[in-house]
DNA sequence: TTGCTCCTCACGTCACGTGAGGTGGC
DNA sequence: TTGCTCCTCACGTCACGTGAGGTGGC
């Protein structure tokens, strides 16, 4: 049987290392550094020497982890634990989707909640010290600005 | 000629290297390592094996170090020249308080300007992005606690 | 004087950068 | 077939962590 031709399913264009690493921000060396640790899965199931290939899912993924790292300054190691509780819960809850007790649905859904208000959390508190880092600035260019005014109308 | 007795200069209390690091969060290791590097200035003269010195200024000076690479996730090379540029403009500005040609003095005052916009730059950038994580972490919160609603409902 | 913190090497680690030499695929 | 990008070691680097062995100051 063929997929229904009101649908066509998109040629999932295969993308190669070099193309990944530009369009995430990051280099080759990180992406095979991230998969040697366990962060990205190994990408395609190739033989020794063979090139990688990856698709616009691995890409999402691989930017996620960098703005993760970036915006919180989270190690790798905690970025594997984070993205390993996700994928346990994405799989459960696939699992059960339509047969399990209530009982345990609502024990991953709640899980799920506890995990994303620390990530919310962690978010509030840099977004603090950017505010109170921002508005110090914005004192400073003030204070510079009326010297600089001052200056013109004594000259 | 002792200092007037209405003006009574605090005692200067000098800090150790844990306590500094205390107060910053950061560690002894990670000071001493700052001092190598050119970060920051040696502590106290000292001899060999004698013990480091420090003083508010120097507690404050760290702290803003630590903050500028934690939010801006700046380099310490780049924090090296950013410190370096200003430190230069402050020396200029107090040499010629009151002495040289307002010209000059503009020129500093304008260097500064476009110094602390680049900061803030780098700021709002950061900000903008923190927005966007932030939102998405609500829209998932929203998506979970809806499910968990429906879940209660049809129990 | 006894503890504690400090000192200086110096090797280890995390997260990659940077070649060296070689093979794969449009 | 020619380039280009990719491949796998493997050593280098940045920003510290972690002892080892020893001395300084309240």
């Amino acid at each position: 049987v063929s997929p229904p031709a009101s649908a066509p399913i998109p040629p999932e264009r295969l993308l190669r290392i070099g193309e990944v690493a530009q369009l995430t921000g990051t280099t080759p060396r990180t992406i095979r550094y991230y998969e040697e640790i366990g962060l990205l899965p190994e990408a395609g199931d190739r033989g020794h020497g063979r090139h990688r290939a990856y698709d616009e899912a691995d890409v999402e993924r691989l930017r996620e982890i960098v703005r993760l790292k970036e915006l919180l300054g989270l190690t790798l190691e905690q970025l594997k634990q984070l993205l390993e509780a996700e994928e346990a819960r994405a799989g459960l809850r696939r699992e059960w989707q339509h047969a399990e007790a209530t009982e345990d649905r609502r024990r991953i859904l709640e899980e799920s909640l506890g995990h994303i208000d620390a990530q919310l959390a962690l978010v509030e508190d840099r977004r603090r010290e950017l505010e109170r880092l921002h508005g110090e600035l914005r004192d400073r260019r003030h204070r510079v600005r009326t010297r600089l005014r001052t200056l013109k109308a004594g000259s």
